[in-house]
DNA sequence: AGTATTGATGTAAACGCTTCCAAAAATATC
DNA sequence: GATATTTTTGGAAGCGTTTACATCAATACT
């Protein structure tokens, strides 16, 4: 269908160049063994003639890719999008392309598309949040397939997974909002299927325990990170007739909507209530009042995760596994000191 | 490096299948001629033997990639997210897939994705919200490259483009206030570097003049999209001695942030002023007030921007011009009738 | 000076597929 | 039943590279 003839090839380099293709191909994979003067003319040439290696064709005889699959739930939230930010600014400093496959959370395709990415599509991949990996980690191990989880726990075998320190994360949050005070503290829950989502409430948990603060279950509310459930979990809260005095949500998306939901009812934040969030995605600093939240190193994640990958590239053997970076608390205006009543 | 052994060649499908690898090929591109026992009994070898046909070798024989490139500034916003949404359902289906690069606004990057791109490593390009596309458009157009533009004016000549009724849906957003009794409309635009900033405000102006309410240069605050401007927008309005009664962003990120402003000074929205948003991104539905906004389609011209490149990849001279999708007013919480003071 | 050694270059054989052309098989025609 | 026609299949020739190997020139050594 599409004809285009102008395809400058390693031939005609070569013809232009007065060498074999042979040679062209050794500058253009940087081999050692090409007299430099050679090389000056072949690089010349090949700038002169517009000349750009056929991905497909080297790939083909060479059996790389130089590819990378990133596989997403979506791209809905800031979450997400910082973390591609790291990925693609890594992968392009090194020379990969990037491949993106939504999910859109659905299982089937996720696992189809692991499957045909697999068989060669990509030279290895980057798994965001997957959904329920164990189908098809195992195949991948087993297949030596470069791979990297970002923000899952792994499959308890050694896999390469990027995480942060949810836990202390959500310990030094709900530690924090207690040293301002608070005694009552809501918990709104991130999809609890994800084990990020499991270590922030445990880490919640223990912060309470810690101080020998009860732990009281009807200020745990059961969310899904999505936006929906920090407004409606907020609401939960404030029709309790000792409603907390401090919201601490899995996220920030959920914790924006817990402000909405507090205003609503005519309160302010934080005055008369104190909201947390987790992530720090870039829109935490732009709300107003700005949001108080535990910030997730979004972009080096994909940046380390991308790192990693390199590094099974290059070294297959090499056992990688889970790393945590740490998280901030990074506080703003949206808590305050609890007021005495 | 990476050494498997165990790929699965249309050859060994088509010796265990008792027939040339002819016509396995044949059976792989749905090819009429096959007899359809043979072809069942290739598609069952296939099955079994759990066979994954090369793309690269697919592209190099065929001369397709298969592979649709995309070029996006950004990823931050829900805004890119929801275009993408589309393109990926629409390419999905059509078997095609997405490859990604971002450009963070740089247009040198661009344009050397561009160049690179066009060599043969993608059938295709959509570029979404392009900088400076004028650059490398030409070049396109001249090679006969099949691309599409999202939210970009084209050039002119004859230049494919998806984009939605700016003008239209700024003009009737602001007759709407108007009509809500507003008189003193503060207008934040976008990046006038865009047509479609500009077609926004021309918009506003025009709904301005139809109804006869004098343009204040000092209620139009020059902006970029950007959540701050929304932000700093708003403040700058509220300084007047005579503030607007209500504000229309350019898009939606900017007027939540706009709303944060508002309510900053302690002011309720929509009661003291009402805003409005443009984009309908999808919090724009569960921020708190919910906000009235000028619904693009993005989604859907994401959808449409496959469609009309999978037309040009089919058919290479057909011509395409600029397609404009309707926008839509979703009135919601966040506007009201102006109070009478 | 003659041989061993190293460095630079040319060449052929893949890589896994598409596509064209020719051959074979099946079907239709008289 | 033999020939013409159509359908189905087989196989060769690329696609643009990489890579292992062969070759040849240049330098080092005795």
């Amino acid at each position: 269908m599409n004809k285009r003839k102008e395809k400058v090839t390693i031939i005609d380099v070569a013809a232009e160049a007065g060498v074999s293709f042979g040679t062209v191909s050794r500058v253009i994979n940087n081999d050692v063994h090409v007299k430099p003067q050679t090389r000056e003319r072949v690089l010349e040439t090949m700038q002169r003639l517009n000349f750009v290696a056929n991905r497909q064709a080297r790939s083909l005889a060479g059996g790389r890719t130089n590819t990378i699959g990133l596989l997403v739930p979506d791209l809905g939230t800031g979450y997400i999008g910082e973390i591609i930010r790291g990925i693609d600014a890594e992968l392009g400093e090194a020379g990969y392309d990037l491949m993106l496959y939504t999910t859109h959370r659905t299982a089937t395709k996720e696992a189809g598309y692991v499957s045909n990415l697999v068989q060669g599509m990509v030279d290895g991949l980057i798994l965001v949040l997957p959904r329920n990996p164990s189908d098809y980690i195992g195949s991948m191990t087993q297949r030596n397939f470069p791979f990297v989880l970002i923000d899952h726990q792994g499959t308890g075998e050694d896999c390469p997974a990027i995480g942060s320190t949810n836990w202390q994360g959500a310990f030094n949050a709900t530690n924090y909002l207690i040293k301002l005070g608070h005694k009552r503290i809501g918990f709104i829950t991130g999809w609890l299927d994800l084990g990020a989502a499991v270590d922030r409430l445990e880490g919640y948990k223990a912060a309470l325990r810690t101080n020998k603060i009860p732990l009281i279950p009807d200020l745990v509310y059961e969310g899904t990170f999505a936006q929906l459930d920090g407004y409606t979990g907020a609401l939960r809260f404030l029709n309790m007739k000792k409603p907390p005095t401090a919201i601490f949500a899995s996220n920030d998306v959920m914790a924006m909507a817990a402000m909405d939901a507090v205003r609503e009812r005519g309160l302010r934040v934080p005055e008369d209530i104190s909201i947390m969030g987790f992530d720090d995605i870039p829109q935490a600093s732009l709300v107003r009042p700005s949001l108080t939240t535990v910030r997730q190193p979004l972009e080096q994640m994909g940046r380390i995760a991308s790192q990693v990958l390199f590094d099974i590239l290059k070294n297959p053997n090499q056992k990688h596994n889970r790393i945590e970076l740490p998280t901030e608390i990074i506080i703003r205006d949206s808590t305050a000191k609890l007021r005495k009543a």
